[in-house]
DNA sequence: ACCGCTGTGACACGACCATGACATTCCGCG
DNA sequence: CGCGGAATGTCATGGTCGTGTCACAGCGGT
């Protein structure tokens, strides 16, 4: 849906934020400390924000971040002293939310802050399955918010059973689709390429989840 | 500062508020019920919503003057709940404010949504890429503020990949677009153009940040 | 005539992929 | 329950393809 950089120096909020907001379609960059996230200002269409940063703190992000640009920022932190929101917003915060946070409510808040920020130009061509998302427009697949690295034939394999899941396709048809040469007696070639794939998206390669064989017949796409 | 339309049915709260934020230089327009608070919509500039309220709730009110115009709106409710939270947000609030509050807190948060909803003001053709600027009226890209001089056809390039970020455009749909003749066999003609505009907007070509090679694909403007 | 822009070809290098041999799993049948 | 064959998984490797890079020549404009 959006890439959000989070900027959160405790580890469990992060990974857990990060696999909050990434379940609900985002892409999410998560850094540990200001600098390395001034560094990733580029990549993000909103920012979260932790103020207790160790180096330069948050408000000093924040800042800089205003200087650099109008990326939206929601900051988060445990104080939720009138002063502090105040303070806080002043920065040039767009919103400022008090830890904790149910997931969804900050997912909610930063709708809200792009609602008013993004251009109707939204990127929809993204697919959800599971913890894969799958990025027609930008060719990017990633597992958990991680990018995954997929070889042009394998990308091509994948998008091809992804586009009909469910349905099971014949190594031949797989051949014609993908490598546009259909006649080629019996190869492992499909297997092997099939094979990389999984290695790739799947947890365990072994059982996998999301390209499944149907012995005799081919292979098929999706969590059934 | 700006015109708040304050819709409140406590008298204590809306006129506490009233002073308030009046006090802080903003003119008020304190009403008690959706139904008026919907007749004064023109004349507003930020919109302070209560939920409660009598006829109309604040819900619907939200989704009327969601309805009519991108009026931004702050919900203000004794309701803290998470799902409140949420389902306020979704039904189109900017910002969600739990009573009793601080003046001073929702002024600040006042203050934080104008910000942003008075900006599109300013809304002009040039788009911001991390350092990389790009001005599609004036035809002037530069990087870090320093002017790029980029070649007609390198511009042309540059202008389509951006206008589709994150889209990978093939090579065939680049000739198509930017030179205008479909068909030119194999040509290294879009790799040669995209290397010269890499050199000259990128900070490390070896490694580029802004137009990506899709191995097998083509090149996708923007960092992802 | 100069100069910058543009198209073209040659070359290098790295990544990728087709291939085949081998291991493993699956399934039916005795 | 075990066996055998077929289908599939796994792996290493050399060749091939895609891309980066460069130099150069035509061309058009100042």
């Amino acid at each position: 849906m959006s890439r959000v950089l989070l900027i959160e120096d405790d580890q469990g909020v992060r990974d857990g934020l990060r696999l909050a907001l990434t379940r609900q379609g985002h892409a999410v960059r998560a850094v540990e400390s200001g600098e390395q996230g001034l560094a990733e200002l580029a990549d993000a269409d909103v920012v979260v924000l932790d103020l207790m940063l160790p180096g330069i703190d948050g408000f000093e992000v924040c800042r800089r971040i205003r200087a650099a640009g109008n990326l939206p920022i929601i900051m988060l932190t445990a104080r939720g002293d009138d002063m502090d929101v105040v303070a806080g917003l002043e920065a040039g915060a767009d919103d400022y939310v008090v830890k904790p946070v149910q997931p969804r409510v900050l997912e909610a808040r930063i709708r809200a802050v792009l609602r008013r920020t993004d251009e109707p130009a939204q990127r929809t061509d993204v697919e959800q399955y599971g913890d894969l998302t799958l990025d027609r427009a930008s060719l990017v697949v990633s597992r958990n918010g991680e990018q995954v690295g997929l070889a042009p034939t394998e990308l091509r394999l994948l998008l091809e059973l992804s586009s009909a899941p469910g349905r099971v396709l014949s190594r031949q048809q797989l051949l014609e689709s993908v490598w546009e040469h259909g006649y080629l007696g019996d190869s492992r070639l499909v297997d092997a390429c099939v094979q990389r794939v999984r290695s790739k998206i799947e947890a365990d390669p072994a059982r996998p989840h999301y390209i499944q064989t149907v012995r005799g017949f081919g292979y098929r796409f999706g969590p059934l």
